[in-house]
DNA sequence: GTTTTTGTTGATTGACGAGTCAATAAACTT
DNA sequence: AAGTTTATTGACTCGTCAATCAACAAAAAC
C-alpha cells in the first residue's frame, strides 16, 4: 500500500536504525539488512533510497553531528555572559544523550571513517570549527589574546575527556568531565582579564 | 623447507603486517589473506599460529602498546627532575613514530575495539593507568595534592591532542601538541609549589 | 483511463572471506 | 630407521553480504 511521500520518513527511519545498529555492534560492521530490518523495511528499499551503504553511514554521521549542534545551540540560547556560555557548551558536550552507547559508538567510528572517507573528514572538520568558533566567542572577553590558545587546548580536552569517559567501564559521568574542563579553564584564566 | 623455530618469526611478521594493513585500510576491515600475504605466507599459516583474526588483532594491539611503552621508558630514562620527565612523556607521546599512518590507524581502531572486546578494553586500561602513574610521579613534587586532578586533565588532553593531530589534514605536528600540553601544565602549576 | 511516477519486495547474482583439512616435507627423537 | 613433532600450503566449505532486477501495486498526472 504505497502511500506517497515516504522518502523522508524512510530515510529518517534508516538513519536512526543505523545509529542504533552501530551502537549495538560497536563498529561499522553492520549489514544493510540489519539496518533495514530494524527500520522495518527490506534491504532493497534501503538501497533504493540511499544507493549505497556508505551513503547511509554518512547520513547517519550528519544526523549525529546535527543533534550535537542542536544541543549546543539550545544550551547557548539560554546562557548569558561568557562564563555561562562556556559552561553551556561543556554541559551540552557531556550530556547524557551524548554518552548513550549509540552516540559513543557513532563518534568513535566516525573518527575511524574520517581517516579514509573525505566526506566524513569534512563533516568532522565542520564540527571542530563550529566548536572552535563557539569557544572563541566566549573566550575572547575572558582571555583576550590568549583566547586562541585556550580554545585550542579546550577543544582537544573536550575530545579527550569524551573519549575516556565514553570508553570507561562504569557508567559515564559527564559531571566529572565538566569539572575537569572547568578546572582547566580556571587555571588558564587566573589573573587575566579582558 | 621447514626450519624449526619459525613460530616467533612468523608471529612477529604477522603482527607487523597487521599494523601496516590496518594503516592502509584505515579500519579493521582487513582480511587474514591480506595480512598473510604481506607477511609472506599463506593465510592457512596465519590461522595456524594465531587461531583467529581476533587473536591477530589483539597481538597487534599489544605490540603497539609495547612500542609506545618502550618509547616512554626510554625517554624517561634520560630525564632527570620532574619537569624533564613530564616533557619526556609528552615528546614520546607525540613523536613522529606515533603519528605514522599505521600508528594512528591502530590507535583509532583499538579504541573502537575496546568498546566490545574485553581484552582490548583491558589493554587500553593498562596503557591509561601506566600513563597516569608516570604523570603522577612527576607531578607530585610540582603540584602537591593537586597532582591527581592535573594528571587526570593532562592524560585526557594528551589523548585529545593526539586524536586531533592524527586526524588533521596536513602532516601532524607533534611540537604544537607538546606546546599546548605544556601550556596547560604551566597554567596549572603557576603560583604553586611542592 | 491510460501513462507515469513512486513505493516496495523476493529472488538472485557475484564476489569475497574466515576457518578447516588433508597432504607434503623437513627436522628432531629414540 | 621408525616415529613424532613442526612447518607449510592448496583446495575447499560454508556462510555472508552489497547491490541489482524484475515484478507488482497504488497514487498522480494527463
Amino acid at each position: 500500500m504505497p502511500k506517497v511521500g515516504m522518502e523522508p520518513i524512510r530515510k529518517a527511519a534508516l538513519v536512526k536504525a543505523t545509529i542504533v545498529e552501530i551502537g549495538r555492534a560497536g563498529s561499522l560492521d553492520v549489514t544493510v539488512s540489519q539496518i533495514a530490518k530494524r527500520a522495518g523495511m527490506s534491504s532493497a528499499l534501503a538501497h533504493h533510497y540511499f544507493g549505497s551503504k556508505e551513503e547511509i553511514f554518512l547520513a547517519a554521521m550528519r544526523h549525529i553531528l546535527s543533534l550535537y549542534g542542536a544541543e549546543v545551540r539550545g544550551a547557548l540560547h539560554l546562557a548569558t555572559g561568557p562564563e555561562a556560555r562556556l559552561k553551556a557548551i561543556l554541559w551540552a558536550s557531556f550530556s547524557p544523550a551524548n554518552f548513550r552507547r549509540e552516540a559513543v559508538g557513532a563518534w568513535l567510528n566516525f573518527w575511524v571513517l574520517a581517516q579514509t572517507v573525505p566526506e566524513a573528514k569534512r563533516l568532522l572538520a565542520v564540527y571542530q570549527s563550529r566548536l572552535r568558533t563557539n569557544l572563541l566567542a566566549a573566550l575572547r572577553p575572558l582571555a583576550g589574546d590568549r583566547a586562541e590558545a585556550v580554545a585550542e587546548g579546550l577543544g582537544a580536552l573536550i575530545d579527550g575527556l569524551y573519549l575516556r569517559e565514553g570508553l570507561k567501564s562504569g557508567l559515564p559521568d559527564g559531571a566529572t568531565a565538566v569539572a575537569t574542563a572547568l578546572d582547566y579553564l580556571n587555571s588558564q584564566l587566573e589573573g587575566r582579564d579582558a
